[in-house]
Order: structure tokens, then sequence, then C-alpha cells
DNA sequence: CTGAAAGCGCTTACAG
DNA sequence: CTGAAAGCGCTTACAG
């Protein structure tokens, strides 16, 4: 076992080298009291012959506050998770705060969750990685919550920071509509319990609608957001023999699969079929042919959301629904000579 | 504010509730003594009846224990980060800690690191996330740390786990040599003050010496571990007139960088130029040549530094070099069919 | 402007 | 097996 914490200075310490009391050397910590300078330099020189360091755990104690942030999601993995945590890192050092990380999938069943009142002043929440009831209790004892890529439930305020699924959606399949003329898109949808995809089926709807295409309920099959699955209801739909022009992937990594299947198909992207994705990953600027997609601004996702919650513990309000802007980014799949 | 802190019981509550003095509740929380089993049924009902949790920053306090494990890294970005860091927390909240999360890069400079004795049992650092005066002062006070990807300072013992650079490296460029006879390779350093950058430029040199090839210091040129830098050598080197027949382009991303270059000078990848990297980006397999590269198992090196570091923390002791095997992905870009 | 003292929620010798 | 009490390192009314 190590020692280190029993060898490093205290406050009493610097207190009994500097002549004063405890509490004027925390004073001069928190400059939350007028000093006369004579202390403070005296405690100022104490402290740096001392090399002490305020010890985080007490003082939380003592004032009931932790300093620091939570960070809970299902699995830490996928392209966006990067500049997610960057974004949020970034915050919350900035305000002061430490960050603790927590994915729900490596907790074991049963155990509660790590992260909490008890060792954070907030919690920052990604999509569904906290279920509801547990959602309910913090809620309801006001503790500070701020939702990323999920909305709360209805009667719950939790402010919620997430990008415009909806508009970008209706906006690349409208795309695929007017510039390229398809007709028959088909739309993977994204895992039911994932609220983005939700958003961008309502996307896909409203562009047909608007449009005046119909709605056929066979051109939409599920994708899940994952390769594999998307690979399989594209080779399932082509077997079928349905007339199809275009394909909405839902996410970028099912355009991956469904390019696939089509290739395998003997048919051309985009030529006889076009296909738009959505998050742009780093990889689909350089698959064949590269990809229209939607980009989000994940880094500023996570800025915002640590922005808010850092507000809200700090003030109790925040917005309760930021909705950050998305940008088309036209390349070839979608028939763009780009 | 939030009131959430004073609302939630405390093992006084649960006390009293129970019947019993706090020392019998913290030695069942604690199971470190017997206890008469009414007692034990009686406090058991009290907790769940309070809905107790105890308050993780007291009871550091109390122990001087943290329970907490902390990750300092320079910036949090690039493909491996995320494995990195899976594989980190995985082991971390198994093992029952907690995981901090710092870069440096958003520590404004001057002040100090906020992860430390203070608030973690221990230290993983990253690279050169940490400089050397501020290693040598933890390692002085005994304070647990292990490396990842960095070896420590020659009379610090600090243990360090990476993957095996050189090996792979020279098993990679003797590929180019014996399989694709090879002999003007050209090296795409990567930074200075990354030890990963050392260990393969000495695998290159490694390998052209056993194959009884001369090292020509003019096909030794910065790469970086960036595209950008990569590029322009890339250029340089090929308007230049040397003779050049393969590329150790350092890591995946000056490769990207390279291949662009060789292209761009009218030239063919493999044909003409073969190229190899090092990581195995997910855009590898993508590109256009498919990428031969390193895989690194970046996922088990966040494991293992951290069972090395819980393992110091508990026994004092850990083994000082951990080398981790990588696998040689072979593509097309190296003149490989597959 | 400054100090003595109580208290934050726990743990752990020390007695019994 | 169990309780009273001191202590972990800080902060903050309360007096002065």
């Amino acid at each position: 076992m190590t020692k280190a914490k029993t060898e490093a200075a205290t406050i009493r310490d610097v207190a009994r080298l500097a002549g004063v009391s405890v509490a004027t050397v925390s004073r001069y910590l928190n400059k939350n009291a007028p000093l006369s300078p004579d202390a403070e330099t005296r405690v100022q020189q104490a402290m740096t012959e001392l090399n002490y360091e305020p010890h985080a755990m007490a003082r939380s104690l003592a004032t009931l506050k932790t300093n620091a942030i939570g960070l809970m999601l299902n699995k830490i993995e996928g392209d966006f998770f990067t500049p997610l945590l960057e974004g949020i890192e970034n915050e919350a050092t900035q305000a002061g705060y430490h960050l603790l990380i927590s994915s729900s999938a490596s907790i074991g069943p049963g155990r509660s969750s790590p992260l909490g009142p008890r060792n954070t002043d907030g919690l920052l929440v990604f999509s569904n990685a906290v279920a509801e009831p547990a959602l309910r209790r913090l809620s309801e004892s006001h503790f500070p919550v701020v939702l990323i890529h999920q909305s709360p439930p209805p009667d719950l305020r939790i402010p919620c920071v997430t990008v415009e699924n909806k508009a970008a959606t209706f906006k690349i399949v409208s795309h695929l509509i007017e510039k390229h003329q398809r007709r028959h898109i088909v739309l993977l949808r994204g895992p039911d319990d994932q609220e983005d995809s939700h958003w961008r089926e309502t996307g896909y709807r409203q562009a047909l609608d608007v449009h005046g295409l119909p709605f056929d309920p066979r051109l939409v099959r599920p994708g899940n957001f994952e390769r594999e699955m998307a690979y399989r209801s594209m080779k399932e739909i082509l077997s079928e023999g349905l007339p199809v022009d275009g394909v909405f992937a839902g996410d970028d990594e099912a355009a991956l699969g469904a390019i696939l299947a089509i290739q395998e198909a003997g048919l051309k992207v985009p030529d006889d079929v076009a296909m738009v994705g959505f998050d742009d990953q780093r990889i689909s600027e350089y698959i064949n042919p590269p990809l229209t997609t939607v980009r989000a601004p994940t880094e500023q996702v996570g800025r915002t959301a640590t922005q808010l919650l850092i507000n809200l513990i700090n003030t109790g309000e925040a917005q309760s629904l930021t909705l950050l802007p998305t940008e088309l980014i036209l390349r070839r799949s979608c028939g763009c000579s780009t």
C-alpha cells in the first residue's frame, strides 16, 4: 500500500508554519473573505514551501460539492465517441470540473450505477444509458442531469441536447428526389431504442410527403445502424424485385453494407441506386463511391451539453431543448459529381 | 443550487432506524467484522427502507483511499483512443474503481494537473502526457503510476505497457524486401517526442541491416504521423529523382498522404512504389489500394495497463515492461494480391 | 481582519 | 459481537 497521502502537507501544517489559524488558510484558498496583506504573504509562502495542495475529497465533504461531473453511456465505441468526449472534457476541465466516465455495459447487471449524487454534482447521460426509473428518481430529487441525443420522458423537465435529425434527413432525402429524380427510396431504419432512428424516419416520411410521393412500407427495412444488418436487408429487398432507385441508409455504417449488397447484385451506385447516409464517419469520404451524408457537430454537442449541465448546477436552470444544426455533405454516392 | 445531497440518508439515519450504532452499520457495509444475524437483518432492512447509499467522498476521507484511477493524456483524438479507453474503463469498473479522465491539452498552462494523489489511487499516463519532473515527483512519493506507450526515464522504475513497435516494423519492412524485392525503401519518421517513432525507426534500420541493404539517410523524411506532412515529404522526395520503390510510412495516417503524393506524381501503388503503414485504422481497409499495415491490440493495452495499475495499488508491485504482440495485416498496397 | 469550534459522513482502534 | 469516541482534511457560521 502506498503512503503517499500521509506524507502530504495538510492545511494544518500550512497554518502552523505561517503562524495563522486553519481558518485563515482556508480563506486564502477560497478567497472568500478579506485578508491582511501580511497574513496573505505568510500563507502564500508557507504553501509554496510545503508544496501544499488542498485535498479534494475533504473539501468535497465539507462543502457537499464534488466538483466533478459524470458521463454515462452504454458502450464506448464508434466514430462519434471521440469528438463527443473531447467536447465534454474540454468544457469540464475549463470550468474546473473533473470528469468521471462510466459505461453501463461494464457495470454488472444488478449493481447500481457508480455515478450519481454521491460522487458528482451532475450527470451527462448519453442516449439511453440510464433507464427511465433511475432517471425519474434523479430528476425528482432535483439532481442536475442533461440528456444527450435523447429527450426526457414527457412529464420530466430534463434538458436535452441533440442534433437536427429530422430536418437533416428531410433535406438529404429531398435532395435525392429533387436533384436526382429518385422515386423509390428505401429507408433502412435505425434501432428502435434510439431516438435518432425515429426522427430520421419522420424526416424521411415528410420528404416523401412534401414531394407527393407515396409512402411504401415495403421499402422500409431494418438497418440497425449496422453494416451487417443493412447488407442483409438490402440483399433481400433487391431479390424481391421491387423497383428501387435510392436508399437512405439510416447512418453511414449501414450505408457501407447496403452499397456492398447493391454492388454484389451487379447494380451501380449511384447510377442504378443512389445512396445517402448519416454521420459522416471518417471512412465515408474514402469508400467507393464517396458517400453523400449528413455531418453532425458532435464535439459541439458535447460542449453544449456540458455548458448546460454546469449552468444547471450553478443556477438551477437550463434551456430544455437544444437542437444543433447539421450540414449536408454532397459526394458521389447520390449522383453528384463532386 | 441543488439540495439533493442533504436529502439523502446518512449512516446515522440507518443506525437510528435499525437501533444499532453507527459503527455496526459501517461494519455491515464493509463486512470486515463479525455481526450478529439479528443486527445484520435489522441493518439490512433499514438500508433498503431508506434507500441508503454510502457517501463515496466521506469514505475516501476516512480511509484515505479514493477508489478511483485517473487517465492522463495529451489530447482526446484519433482512432486508437476509443478502444484504449474502452479497455481501461472496462477493467476499472470491473475492479470497482471509478475512472477520471483529463487531457493536458485542456488544462491551461501553469495550472497543475487536476489528477493526482489527492483524488485518485493511481494514474495511467498515456505517451508523454505528464512531463518528466512531475513523473519523477510522483514516482518518488511512491504513488502508483503506469505508463502507456512510453518507457520511464532510465532511473525510475515505473511499469510500462506498449506494443512491439520494433519487431512489427522489422517484420513489415522485411516483407517489402523479401516478398516484393524492394530495395529503396523510404522511412517517414514519426514525431520525435513519441517513443513509438524511435522504435519503429530502429525496426526499419534493423530490417535493412539484416538483409544487407545500405541505410540511405536521404530516404528518411519527416512524416510526423500526419497526412499533410507525409504528403509534402513524399512530394519532395519524388521530385528529387531518387530511386524509390517502397515506403514505410510510420503510421496509416501518413500512408494516406504518401499514397496521394505518389499517385499525383503519376506513379502506381504498389507497382511502382509499395506502401505500408502502422495502426490499421478503420479507413485503411477502404482506401485504394487497401493498405498493408500492422494491427496493435489497443484495447488489450488499455486492459493490461489498468490491471497492472490496480495490482500496483494493492500489492506495490507490477511487472516493469509489458510488450504486447502485433499482427501483420497484408493487403494490396504492398503488392500482395489479397 | 482573525480564531476557536462544530460539522461534513464515514472508519477504526479501543474497551467492553 | 457491539458502542463511544477520535479522526480523516477541509469549510463556515459565530464571536470578537
